[in-house]
DNA sequence: TCTGGGGTCCTACCACTT
DNA sequence: TCTGAAGTGGTAGGACCC
């Protein structure tokens, strides 16, 4: 167990949301809800203003609708996420070798590991500077957790949110944790919160309080050992900085339920293809592949086939995952489909194609020039422009702006840029060809260089 | 209008092998 | 030859996380 608070866990406040309104000047201070704007759509991050109505993230869109009306809605925009996490994650290599990112907008730093800190006091200025290069940076602010291990960084950084900085000393760690609900411990859900608390548990101290036989008897073998090695404040998980891919995986969630089984059939072949289009790009083929079917009642089934070597070969993935979909019943329709390949390797079995036809009987996909078939739908689809919200756009004469809303053959533009200030409406035809879609313009204009931390001195608090 | 998408890990069960 | 135990790989589902 490490004894200085040298593990860094990186927050960033309502990612997706904070990133909008720093391209929005006009929803700055506003609530602004990012998630899926179909009927079966769910709040990916609430900005701090919406989450006064209660809304959070993972909810249904339609009850955000209803607890806040009058919020910006938008679908989120992922290439210019990425990016500034791309800026983000600089900073913090910046700092240690071993930086473990989490997702676009998390990640865990080993600040002993980069001789950046020491201890508590160096520790601590390397977070404050880390939130002012952010800041610097990218226009936008991150909460930090210092802690002696990953569990606690990370409650650190829950307990500093928003826009601020926790560090838990060593040796006061039982005594913060005691009184906390057990979902405060990260693999308790719902599930596990609920079982516990049937069982008279409902803080950590409790945890601690039952002992490991009584958590393994309840939660099952690793689980419970986890938990209460945790509830002791015990947490030796070191930061990995590569993790390699376990899995790939693509599903669509239908805006209505499909009935038909021959559009199941294809919309299957066009998640295989999908899979396989990732797997490539990743450099990476899998031997085993999974269909996931969600039904209209929820309920959802896997099916999955091994093969007898990795493989990245479309033809061979659509062919699996057809034979998979095969016996499932699908009558009262479904909402979901997936297609996945795990038992990734980095290499393929070339012959693996030519047995998997061999099998099959019959020559199938190969031949097709296409990498991915359009269905017959959308080749007869008209080539209508598509506005989602919140996208960016440049219009001939206004200049750039942001997609507001659009139906009915109407687009609505609100025309400001992340310097400006707020700016005005106006309402286009969808076709109008001074309107286009553009890139999205940067948070930050003129990106300061940012110094090299502090040399190890020690001195100079 | 209930419930996204992309992952990881664990457990239970079954078939097969030793 | 039969039977049972133990280990292993494949499969399916559940819980959790962001």
């Amino acid at each position: 167990m490490r004894t200085a608070p040298t593990i860094l866990h990186l927050d960033m406040d309502a990612f997706y949301a904070s990133v909008e309104q720093a391209a929005k000047p006009s929803l700055r201070g506003k609530a602004v809800i990012v998630g899926g704007l179909g009927p079966r759509g769910v709040v990916a991050t609430a900005s701090y203003e919406a989450r006064v109505f209660g809304v959070h993230s993972a909810m249904p869109m339609a009850q955000a609708r209803r607890l806040a009306p009058n919020a910006a809605y938008l679908v989120p925009r992922f290439g210019i996420y990425r990016r500034i996490s791309e800026q983000v994650m600089s900073l913090l290599r910046g700092l240690s070798p071993l930086v473990e990112p989490l997702s676009l907008d998390e990640a865990f730093v080993d600040l002993e590991a980069g001789g950046a800190a020491w201890d508590e006091e160096s520790a601590r200025r390397v977070g404050v500077k880390l939130r002012a290069d952010i800041r610097a940076v990218t226009g936008l602010t991150g909460s930090v957790g210092l802690a002696a291990s990953k569990m606690l960084a990370k409650i650190a950084s829950e307990q500093a949110k928003p826009d601020g900085l926790t560090l838990i000393r060593p040796g006061t760690e039982r005594a913060l944790l005691g009184p906390m609900p057990v979902r405060t411990l990260p693999g308790v859900g719902p599930a596990t919160g609920d079982h516990l608390r049937r069982a008279g548990i409902t803080t950590i101290d409790e945890i601690a309080e039952a002992g490991e036989d009584e958590l393994v008897r309840l939660l099952g073998k690793a689980h419970g050992q986890a938990l209460y090695a945790m509830a002791l404040a015990h947490d030796e998980r070191p930061v990995v900085a590569e993790r390699e891919a376990k899995s790939v995986s693509v599903e669509d969630t239908y805006d209505v339920d499909i009935h038909d089984r021959l559009r199941i059939g294809l919309e299957v072949q066009r998640l295989a293809d999908r899979c396989v289009r990732r797997l490539r790009d990743a450099g990476l083929s899998g031997r085993t592949i999974v269909l996931k079917v969600r039904r209209y009642d929820f309920s959802t089934l896997t099916r999955s086939e091994t093969l007898r070597g990795p493989t990245d070969d479309q033809a061979v993935v659509r062919e699996a995952a057809a034979r998979l979909l095969e016996p499932v019943d699908t009558t009262g329709g479904v909402r979901l489909l997936g297609v996945g390949v795990s038992g990734l390797a980095d290499y393929t079995q070339e012959d693996l194609f030519a047995q998997a036809h061999l099998a099959a009987g019959e020559a199938t996909a190969e031949e097709r020039p296409e990498a991915e078939e359009p269905l017959a739908e959308e080749q007869a689809a008209p080539p209508e422009r598509v506005w989602l919200a919140g996208h960016d756009v440049r219009h001939g004469e206004y200049g750039p702006g942001w997609v507001q809303g659009s139906g009915l053959g109407r687009v609505t533009v609100r025309f400001e840029t992340p310097q400006s200030g707020p700016g005005r409406v106006r309402t286009f035809s969808v076709d109008d060809p001074q309107l286009e879609p553009a890139d999205p313009l940067p948070l930050v204009l003129d990106v300061p260089e940012i110094a090299e931390r502090p040399a190890p001195t020690g001195t100079g608090a």
